[in-house]
DNA sequence: TTCTTTGTTCCGGA
DNA sequence: GTCCGGAACAAAGA
């Protein structure tokens, strides 16, 4: 489930542990990711230094001195430390709720500061892309991507010019990247939840007052799980084979048939496909 | 055995 | 040309 917050979180993670440092091993176990793994990967990357981390919606970006590296978690992907070997995954990791079985480590990265770095991918349609410095705004996949959601031109303005010739539903626009970017279907949930919006509205219904609670609560949700995840990796015995910390937060999601949690509501928790995910909802209170 | 889950791209129909 | 949403992709757990 990794979204914006989760991205962030191993964002800054990395930040922490590999800048400067220099790669100086590759291991693939299998290159049949989303994108297949080209043969001259491994070669183009060994010797680099890790100059800059940065985060684009989900996507992860690795900044080289001639290269630029392009990640992205797919559905399952998760990126693990590990200092000496496999067992002690369990004890080093900094990702949530680990399970990991050893068959989904399709990449090893070694850097010259002793971490090993673990990329391991259930679903494999998480990928790696490297690009020859190339600018962030020519590459196809960052070229697409709407404001990022802290931004100021994530405003009611644009909202209302985007959406006022469209008749898409509020909780399909919220999961456009091109609308807004980095946003998956647990924070589209909850923050409709939060600003007691029906997912099924038309975007175009929405009135600017609604709109503003809207863009408000993103904002709100987005940066409050950053900061729970951030405070949890801090102490990396928490983190350790127990379970997530982000869904001890969910007001909706995947509280089908029960009751609202919202203490002055006396609403039930409903479940019901939008575009083909599941979307839950208040029936009392999101209007 | 079948359904569900996750994010993104592709493609058909309106 | 644009917009919308279904299908596909992989794998595991219920």
């Amino acid at each position: 489930m990794p979204e914006l917050p989760e991205i962030e979180i191993i964002k800054k993670s990395l930040v922490k542990m590999l800048i400067n440092t220099k790669i100086i091993k590759i291991k693939i176990n299998n290159r049949n990711l989303r994108y297949k793994i080209p043969p001259q990967f491994s070669k183009n990357l060994i010797g680099q230094k890790i100059l800059k981390i940065s985060r684009r919606s989900k996507y992860l970006i690795f900044h080289f001195k001639k290269k630029i590296l392009l990640a992205h978690m797919g559905m399952s992907g998760k990126l693990v430390f590990t200092k000496l070997n496999e067992k002690k995954i369990y004890k080093t990791s900094f990702y949530y709720n680990l399970n990991l079985l050893k068959k989904h480590n399709h990449i090893y990265f070694k850097f010259n500061n002793g971490l090993k770095l673990i990329y391991n991918d259930v679903r494999r349609f998480g990928f790696f892309k490297l690009y020859n410095n190339e600018k962030l705004n020519k590459i196809n996949f960052l070229k697409k991507l709407g404001p990022e959601p802290f931004s100021k031109s994530f405003n009611l303005i644009y909202f209302t010019n985007f959406t006022k010739n469209r008749e898409t539903k509020i909780k399909n626009l919220l999961m456009d990247q091109s609308f807004v970017s980095g946003i998956g279907n647990i924070y589209s949930n909850e923050a409709l939840f939060m600003s007691k919006i029906a997912p099924l509205r038309k975007s175009r219904s929405l009135n600017s007052v609604e709109i503003k609670r809207l863009i408000l609560n993103i904002k709100k949700i987005l940066k409050f799980s950053i900061l729970k995840g951030g405070s949890s990796i801090k102490d990396f015995k928490n983190t350790a084979g127990k379970k997530g910390v982000f869904q001890e937060f969910f007001n909706v999601y995947g509280r089908n048939n029960k009751k609202c949690s919202r203490i002055s509501c006396n609403g039930k928790i409903y479940k019901i496909k939008i575009s083909g995910r599941s979307s839950y909802y208040c029936d009392s209170c999101q209007t």
